[in-house]
DNA sequence: TTTT
DNA sequence: TTTT
């Protein structure tokens, strides 16, 4: 995966356990989220934590992998690219929708 | 800005031109997209390009900068974060949106 | 420190305890070694571990940071710029070194 | 090339005509350096360029396209990985040299 | 809505 | 040795 121009570098927890998705095609699939989590002391001397949830998609030797051995509440680091796309919700509603695919891991702290 | 934990890196070129918002609180606010471009043969030998949309927002003197010097066109690279926020719309809706915060801009190709 | 033309990063573990030099411009200075590991199979079936050593100071917050919290054998992410220059050694014989100016550290692994 | 754990990003001005090696083992090899500018206001109100070089390689694939596209002058992204090793040079004192291993390569600003 |  |  060429990530020279669109690059996402993330390290967090996950907030759940990997679902795994065999597709008809023989290809793997697996979908996660991931927290990042920021603390910092905002002007009138409060300690913020601000945490964004990412929503992470990996394809067949990389899902393998996460398969394997990633789960809930591990610490990871990720590196892929993001993506937006539509799709229709059941009422009919155009969704939009924003991933990261994840062309890398590394599990972190042991 | 520190980003080891969640950064987002673009090399792409603006779609439109820096929309520049100074806020009652003496801020600056640039908002503008930029277009990734990817370019592979599938495989059917068919020549795909795919083309990734990003929301940016820069604050401060990031959004100054931008203001000078960033229009149209132009190629550019960008570090920054990953961030997602709700809102309601007119019709009362909960509608999200993604949007990478800048905290580095650099002009590329002259 | 801007980065985007420049930007070395590393998830490494110290191979030492940082060394901490408080200059008489009353800068602080923190100088210390990560090893980077890389497993890998060649093609001979045998498995290989790589490791590369990198030379890593950092001034100023980041070193009064690394002076409070990093030991040897510690985990840690760093951003930083890779920078090169010669000096003499006591020989008179022109030396060069490579090292990577840190501007963000973050403790990995808990 | 996985790069997650020791990776390095530049983008510069080509010093020279990339080397192009062809080895008895057939694979491809190129060498180049790349320049990396920064420019800055010191304490005094000087203007400040410090020009970092770098010493690149790269293999295969990228060698190839580096062969075909890249010259000197030409302004690049390129990312890898940062290596050290040693050799003895003809006087047989124990050299030590720094390269970046690169794996992608982007050509910018047209 | 950009660019090559 | 590049470039702006």
């Amino acid at each position: 995966m060429n990530t020279l121009r669109n690059k996402v570098q993330l390290i967090g927890n996950l907030g759940n356990d990997p679902e795994i998705i065999n597709l008809e095609s023989g290809k793997t699939l697996a979908k996660f989220n991931i927290a990042t989590n920021e603390s910092y002391t905002n002007n009138k001397g409060e300690k913020i934590t601000d945490t964004q949830w990412h929503n992470i998609i990996a394809w067949g030797k990389t899902a393998q992998i996460i398969e394997k051995y990633v789960t809930k509440g591990k610490e990871v680091a990720i590196e892929g690219k993001l993506t937006s796309r539509s799709y229709d919700d059941k009422d009919g509603n155009k969704r939009y929708i924003t991933e990261i695919v994840c062309g890398e891991l590394l599990m972190l702290g042991k």
